[in-house]
DNA sequence: CAGCATCCGTGATGATACTG
DNA sequence: CAGTATCATCACGGATGCTG
């Protein structure tokens, strides 16, 4: 698989752009990058893929939640983080947070049409992981008997 | 009256199967459910999509590489971190190591067909999420400026 | 109901040093 | 090169109490 292309540039480091690519040529012109440290998609991608923002995010593609019912659809979150979260992804742009000031108050949550493509592959993966527990389980019991015999 | 081991009892978690949905019956027959705090599906997910997961994960999808290939790759993570994640990795198999007894000694780290399969969604996403970075960051800057206004 | 402020523990994380 | 071991830190995250 490597062919002549060796390795990196000499102990350089690309710190041009904040999104400078680390390795050979493949990214072609791509401006952002995740795998740059001091990329900002770095920090978007973790707010997607975070803890709870993947279930809240996977939570709001079936429709708009409010906020408790959020949490109860999130099962182990708490007000805190749920709340946390719900912010880092509404400054994202892939949720939109909409008030009524009505008496209780109350306020829906649902995703952007940004949020719903990016909730849309965080299920594809969430169910693919979903459906091959046996396989990943099964993994994980031979891992710890070859370990634990060791 | 029927089985009687349809106990919700009051406070309890519903411990009853690993996996169990949290609130209607919208779960149907699904085994594994991520959104149920104490399924093992939320691990696996969270070893996939955490910080150091996703991009190991993703680094590997070009191919095989060697320990310290890996960690020049992913921008950032450390030998504890980038070893741990590859422990975590591989128990969950998807990723096999190859370890060759030679001197010095030479590690390489490759997908299994799980893990190409799970990477391939992961890439999916993280393209996403790079293409549209200038619009969180337009959304980002909306935000900031909406809230430091007031 | 929807949320923020605060306190505070624990575990994740990173730097360093050491081993095979 | 490919890790493991150890230690210090600090942010993550939970519990509680309060507000509108």
């Amino acid at each position: 698989m490597l062919e002549g292309m060796d390795d990196i540039s000499p102990g350089a480091e690309r710190t041009a752009g904040p999104c400078a690519e680390a390795a050979d040529a493949a990214d072609a012109d791509l401006a952002f990058n995740v795998f740059a440290k001091a990329c900002p998609s770095r920090r978007t991608l973790e707010d997607v893929t975070g803890r709870w923002g993947s279930l809240t995010l996977g939570a709001l593609y079936e429709g708009s939640l409010r906020f408790n019912e959020l949490r109860r659809r999130v099962d182990g979150v708490s007000e805190k983080m749920l709340s946390q979260t719900l912010h880092s992804l509404e400054r994202d742009g892939l949720v939109h947070r909409e008030a009524q000031p009505t008496n209780p108050p109350r306020v829906d949550y649902e995703l952007t049409s940004l949020g719903r493509e990016v909730a849309e592959r965080l299920l594809s993966l969430i169910h693919f992981v979903e459906d091959r527990m046996p396989s990943v389980l099964d993994a994980q019991q031979s891992y710890d008997v070859a370990r634990g015999a060791r």
